[in-house]
DNA sequence: GTCTATACTGAGATAGAC
DNA sequence: GTCTATCTCAGTATAGAC
């Protein structure tokens, strides 16, 4: 029965974002879905399957429209720069539409995130994305050498999980219910002072010797 | 025996480095300590308790470290602004110099904010460090609201554990085996730049009118 | 005080009956 | 397609040897 397999996805996206990827057992699932143990490895083959399935189905629609919109940034722009903060935008704002419409998702993504075991997901579902991402911002910046563009691109893949991430506040300072979308305006402009920032300075000199 | 003990904490952060926290059994533990698993729970009382212990014997040197050095910038500053690139080398550089020395225990680190099981630990252990972190970063930018301040702080926190985890490759892209101060240089100027980027338009707006 | 042996509960996975 | 029964291995708890 299909409606099985999605009373089970359904389920599990639910627990998963509320107490995490491993804190969440299948029994807990079957157990609140109304169905068999045995239904979950019939329907998906394992519990990593059944996150990978899960991942799938939401954040392809979600990375299909950041694609587009990063196109059209780019068609915009024609032959100059596109504007950096209107590239960060692409990328960022349709996962924060999406979360502010369905947080639940954005959570589970936070947490797995954050729970390390994305690897081999992430590399499934968003590699096409990020090659995009960067051949746009480096558009926008082309001065950037690309060994660094690279890093500051690893450094905002760690602050954008980080803040989807549903707990702000792991320093208990900052109040949670912050709107996705304010997030992530901050979250754009900060991004944006970071790759506008002058090369550190061994990296630097670097590029004049060599 | 207190050489038991230590046997099972360097071990247990031996294999937590290489496969993480949650992937590493307390009987792996014990095979490649050659003591035996109620040893385990006689010294430490759990597998969180030997995580949290783990940490603080070597959190609390880098840390106090840290504070010194936070503390000294300040002094040197006087009554005027601490430079913000001295202020987050402070905080920054004695964890880049304890990986040089000793990659494992960062690598154990940067594994667990990836695992996100740390509230509770980071909580205890890094909640003094965070606060003078703070006041250290508003003395060198009095312009920056402190709303604005705490989520800046925030995203530097995603970014440095995510550049402290031994994969920056999650996207494919870099390759592993950059030295850690290397890392660390190119994220000061990345989060400098962050630091002192113009607020976000409604943040802004909502200050002029308020 | 330290450590060993062993048992308990709950996890994910699987084989086979229906 | 679905469910029962069972397997292995996890973390944990305890009784008792030294």
């Amino acid at each position: 029965m299909i409606e099985t397999k999605n009373k089970i996805l359904d389920t599990a996206e639910r627990l998963f974002g509320e107490n995490g990827y491993d804190a969440t057992s299948l029994r807990q699932i079957i157990a609140a879905a109304g169905v068999n143990l045995a239904a979950i490895h019939y329907h998906f083959g394992s519990k990593e399957e059944l996150l990978d399935e899960l991942v799938l189905r939401k954040a392809q629609p979600v990375n299909q429209l950041r694609i587009a919109l990063l196109d059209k940034v780019l068609a915009e722009a024609g032959s100059g720069r596109p504007p950096l903060e209107r590239v960060l935008d692409a990328f960022l704002g349709p996962m924060s539409d999406a979360a502010d419409q369905n947080p639940q998702f954005v959570r589970v993504m936070g947490r797995l995130h954050a729970e390390g075991l994305l690897p081999s997901i992430v590399q499934r579902h968003f590699q096409p994305l990020f090659h995009r991402l960067q051949a746009a911002i480096q558009r926008a910046l082309p001065d950037l050498p690309e060994q660094e563009l690279l890093w500051r691109m690893h450094f905002m893949f760690g602050a954008m999980a980080h803040t989807m991430c549903g707990t702000p506040d792991s320093t208990g300072i900052l109040k949670g219910g912050v709107a996705f979308h304010e997030r992530i305006e901050r979250l754009i402009a900060f991004l944006s002072g970071g790759f506008r920032a002058p090369l550190p300075k061994s990296v630097a000199v670097e590029i004049e010797v060599g």
